[in-house]
Order: structure tokens, then C-alpha cells, then sequence
DNA sequence: CTTGACCTGTTATGTCATAACATAGACAAG
DNA sequence: CTTGTCTATGTTATGACATAACAGGTCAAG
């Protein structure tokens, strides 16, 4: 359960280049042990589902999802993907982000954790940043006025490196 | 512009007994300096979708207010709410809680800050909390990855302090 | 082989949001 | 006063997102 092969930092992928594949397949695996820990079970839809929302770093819709798993032979009726989406969710191996109305791969399913969301308002990358202190600073606040936090969504807009470099030297066009 | 006459915290005020009556006028009549500073136009449509939001400390969907709006007498379809509830926004005197999709008025316009919203699940309050260490908490994880904020959703969804003690206390029934 | 739990699929509908166009007042330039 | 432009309001129509309700299928337990 320790020998994972993280090419690099886990947090902030999506912004950095890396082996896409290797990735991809590793946190599949990731989110297959996940599932067995917890007897969730990752059916054909499920999975494949998962695996359309690793193929790339960014949040897909319900119907684009919807769409892709059509084209591989399963149900084309969106309760199809609503189903799966959900699973994943409520499984921690995939997100839901609300600013885009979409849905997004868990990077690092199995460990329990508040999603933090990095969306680059140019090239839609979405990563998901290191979560705790936002989480504590959070629960402080909350913990003031006697509230009990239960689920968080923190989503943030702004310019990923890649992006935000861009926007500073080529201003030319 | 410093005569606010605040009864109590400002923050979390969803969750105290109050004036609400007084908070409401008063957090209108802020609304309304913030307005003229920025030289935004507070029309009526705008106004009187301000004052819906204000009526209660909870979000309100689109549709819900161009309810309310068309029994004023303002048009009916959808875009009628929609622009009044974007202008609102997008000049800081309303929020959107896109956990909800719905609108709640911003309980201190004309100050700059990024809106945390406690939720409750069960009565449906919305209350914004201090903002200032969630913030610095996301700018230092995002900054790790390069990523530069520039819009943030916040949202905590669990129980406020009314609900949380009847929770505990009748779970009788 | 029947029952019950769970998964997948369908039809139909509900809810949220916006594109595109039409009209009306405010106001400065002519 | 009229014309052009800007902004706000209103409309029709449509698009995008999400779920309720029901039908059939698989599979292990009894």
C-alpha cells in the first residue's frame, strides 16, 4: 500500500507536465484498491466512467461523460452517467465541481480529504491543492458562530503557471 | 460612512436571533452607498430583487425571485431575474451559492472580501463568515503551485448552532 | 427456484440558465 | 427638437443540467 510510484508531488499535477498515462493508470489503481477497501463496487460503467475522467485534467460534464460512455456501448440516457458520477462521489474517487457544474477524478482517492480546487479560467485544468490549513482556517471561522461543518466546497478561479505566463509575455497578439 | 449603526457581530448574524427588520433596512442602505460609490445603478428591478434577497437570511433561487418580481409588477421571464441577480453580484451586493444554485444578499457590501458561507442543512440559513484566514489559507496552497486566485466559492455545508442543539437534544420522536 | 438487494437501462419531466431580438427612456451632439 | 448612442427592461425560444419513476436483469442467500 506504501509503493507508490509518484512520479512527483501528487498535489498541483494538473499544472505540471508529466507522464499523462502513468497517471492515469496509478491512480486507477489507487481508486480500485479504494473501492475493495470500502466493498464499493466498480462495475463496467463505473469504471469506465473513471477512467474518462482521468484521461484528462480537467472537470467534464454529466453529458459529455454521458456521451463517451454511449460510444462504448453503455446506456445513452443521462441517469446512465448521473448513476456513475454519483458512485464515484459519494466513493471519493471523483469530484464534483460546482462552479463548472462537473465533475472531475479524485487525485488521490482513499485518503480522506477536503477538496480544494485550483480552475484555470483559460485552459480549464483543474488541480486539487493541499487542502488542511484551508480546512482549518475554515472550521475556526465556522467554529465561532457554532457551526458544524459537515462537507466543504472549495473552489478557487484563477490562472493556472502555464497560463498566467502566457498572459504576461505574449500581451502582444 | 462610518455611522453604521451594526447591532451586533455583522458576521453570522443568520444565526442569532435579531431586529431583522433593522438588519435588513440597514444592510439596504449600505448596499445602496456601496452602489453609489461605484457608480452602479441600483434601479428598481435591481432594488427590489435586492430587497427579496433580504427578506430572509437564506439563498433564493432565479426563479424564486422572478417570482416575486413578476407579482411587483417587473417582467416575467427568466432573464428579468437573472439580469438583476448578475448585476447584483457582479457589483458586491449580492452572492451566489453555487451549492444551492441559488442568490443571497450580501451582508456587507462595499467592503472587498471573499464570501465563506456556512449552510445549514436542515433550516436552510446562509451565513457568511470570516473570510480573511480561509483566504490567506487558499493563497499560500495555491501560490505553492504557482496558481494566482482571482474568484473564490467557499462553502460549508452542515448544521447551525439552532439546528445542531435540536439535533442532539430531540432525537426522541 | 424464489426472494431480496443491487445494478443497469428506459421514458418522461423538472429545474436552472442564456442567446437573440424588440422596445423604451436618458442624454449628449448636432 | 431631432438624431444617434447607451443602457435597461422586456420578450420568445432554446439550451444545459438533473432527477423521478418504472422495467428488466443478475446473483447470492435461503
Amino acid at each position: 500500500m506504501q509503493d507508490k510510484p509518484v512520479t512527483q508531488n501528487d498535489v498541483g499535477v494538473a499544472f505540471s507536465r508529466h507522464d499523462h498515462a502513468h497517471c492515469a493508470d496509478a491512480t486507477l489503481a489507487r481508486a480500485e484498491a479504494a473501492a475493495l477497501t470500502r466493498g464499493a463496487r466498480l462495475t463496467p460503467v463505473r469504471r469506465r466512467a473513471l477512467e474518462i475522467l482521468l484521461e484528462e485534467h480537467r472537470a467534464l460534464g454529466a453529458y459529455e461523460v454521458l456521451d463517451r460512455l454511449a460510444a462504448d456501448g453503455f446506456g445513452k440516457q443521462p441517469p446512465v452517467a448521473y448513476r456513475a458520477l454519483e458512485f464515484l462521489v459519494e466513493n471519493g474517487l471523483a469530484h464534483r465541481v460546482r462552479r463548472l457544474n462537473a465533475f472531475t477524478a479524485c487525485m488521490h482517492p482513499g485518503e480522506t480529504h477536503m477538496p480544494v480546487f485550483l480552475i484555470c479560467r483559460v485552459c480549464h485544468a483543474v488541480a486539487e491543492a493541499s487542502a488542511t490549513p484551508v480546512r482549518a482556517a475554515l472550521d475556526r471561522a465556522a467554529a465561532e458562530l457554532g457551526f458544524t461543518v459537515e462537507r466543504t466546497n472549495v473552489e478557487a478561479l484563477g490562472l493556472c503557471p502555464a497560463c498566467h505566463d502566457l498572459a504576461c509575455t505574449g500581451v502582444s497578439t
